[in-house]
DNA sequence: AACTATCGATTACAAGTGTAGTTGATAGGA
DNA sequence: TCCTATCAACTACACTTGTAATCGATAGTT
């Protein structure tokens, strides 16, 4: 499933997965507002998210387009289970319990799992 | 509260949440199902961990005993918050769903999330 | 008293990460 | 046609992480 994302990586993976194709000027755009980065760095975080196949690239004119080449879902999925390994033995009730708590569903939030959850009884 | 656990020390974090306080060949001796680290691996991150401030020692002789500073469930609700920030913009459910999704809840822990949604929603 | 096993402290070192600068090519404007 | 802005490629460098080895002190054994 490609290597390890790192934070910044994500960061980007972020926007991407937001909105893509997209060139490297459009990405240090869109993390204008909260990151504070060179375009050097942004550039650099974009070509090792392609070494680690995280990425496609097309060519347009002399420029690249990024693509992401995983879903954010499954990258989402793989993470929440990591996660859920490394503290719960796999287990994830406690966890959904940490969230449920630490994190205060709405209660529209509340409504959608307990729909999830009756679905997965079945 | 303190800096990041990386994920070594994690592996090591849990030990001492199981049991503590402990001598760091007592750590070892319980990693050693799963980890083939040398002590002198476990040695380097227990010490990391002292410096990070997520351990405590007491000296037991000529050794030392290490505790940890913060709770396991503490540790597990900031992570399980970050990864939801990262992800999902600080929304819980999303990741919720993945994780109820994936990681295949037994009816138990089905309803033991409906009696805790339940109660939330008052 | 000498020897050995073990402890913490210190040092090592490659890979990954955060954060860039420099270089050489080139498209587009003056 | 020449200059400048911009692109990808390459290089930089300190810090963290994974995974240890070595060193000096000492408790326990012979």
């Amino acid at each position: 499933m490609a290597q390890r994302i790192s934070q910044s990586e994500l960061d980007i993976m972020n926007v991407l997965w937001e909105t893509s194709p997209l060139a490297a000027s459009d990405v240090v755009e869109r993390l204008d507002n909260d990151k504070d980065w060179s375009s050097h760095t942004v550039k650099t975080l974009l070509s090792r998210l392609v070494e680690k196949g995280a990425l496609s690239t097309e060519a347009e004119g002399r420029r690249y387009l990024y693509t992401p080449l995983i879903a954010k879902n499954t990258y989402a999925s793989h993470a929440a289970k990591r996660l859920s390994e490394r503290l719960f033995g796999g287990r994830a009730a406690p966890l959904v319990a940490h969230l449920a708590q630490d994190d205060g569903l709405s209660d529209a939030d509340i409504e959608e799992l307990e729909a999830l959850l009756a679905r997965l009884k079945k």
